[in-house]
DNA sequence: CAATTGTACGTTATAACATAACTTTATGGT
DNA sequence: ACCATAAAGTTATGTTATAACGTACAATTG
């Protein structure tokens, strides 16, 4: 995989925030949060539980779906809401405000923490009156590498 | 209904618009459009579905479906991917990029326009050499009225 | 006007995404 | 060991979306 941070590296830092915050990231957790990191690209419930039968072929989708949840809510992963899919997070640590650029030749997914996007939409929620509880920023377009050819 | 333009002028305004490029608003397409700008409110494809049954009660899912990808295409509505349903278009006569403040108490859709948005979505875009193509900016939160006390 | 072609729509079926409700098992605290 | 709680198993179903194929109808041309 080609990653900034290695699959296994994602794992080990998951392991300790969820020590740290006294939260069980138990075996289907840590499992479906494995099959996320180790792909380039986002993927879907349908998609992980596919991967999840091939060890244990009687899992259901509520088990993947209430891992995924659990995985959202301690900021593990992000849910890409255009794709209908699931990216690992690429700094667990700490809490942010996420865009995503999303290739749809190579299906590869770039998550960039923009302030200039965050303040203006922040702005402008602000004056209209209103109060942001979850924002959903994605791009659908070419990356990089699939314009030049590839 | 309490949009700024009413449903009756939206309608018109389509009518024209669809003249003019010449393209059909069909008998169904412009139900659909009727039953979404009817609405203050986003609405799902089949409470779209359910409101055509009440003329025509064979209608399919296809039915609507069609409908709304034709009515995207043109720009005379707009998809809410964190609610898996569809707007009227505040501004159908010129394309433009929109970002959707959603109130999750009301279910009020405000339409922005806001050029900082825009600009620093593609200036971040640009700066990994992305080329954009379709962008969902949307912020789910509390709205100015419901905020205070309503 | 008849033949042709293309667009829209009807229809059936099913794919794909997601959760409700209830039961059983595993875990952690006392 | 016991209990309380959290997690996972299990069955069923709800919700969103599209594939595939056939029919109707409008626009175009000869």
């Amino acid at each position: 995989m080609s990653h900034a941070a290695s699959s296994s590296s994602c794992m080990q830092i998951a392991e300790h925030l969820c020590r740290q915050r006294g939260v069980r990231l138990t075996r289907q957790r840590r499992k479906v949060l494995a099959i996320i990191n180790s792909s380039e690209q986002a993927m879907g419930a349908y998609d992980i539980l596919h991967e999840m039968r091939a060890a244990q072929p009687r899992i259901a989708p509520p088990t993947v779906y209430r891992a995924l949840e659990f995985l959202l809510s301690e900021g593990l992963i992000h849910k890409l809401e255009s794709l209908h899919a699931f990216v690992g997070c690429a700094h667990p640590d700490h809490p942010h405000l996420s865009q995503f650029l999303i290739c749809n030749e190579c299906g590869a997914v770039d998550e960039l923490h923009n302030d200039s996007v965050n303040h203006s939409l922040t702005e402008a929620a602000r004056a209209k009156g209103f109060l942001p509880e979850r924002r959903t920023v994605e791009v659908v377009g070419r990356c990089d590498r699939c314009q030049s050819g590839n």
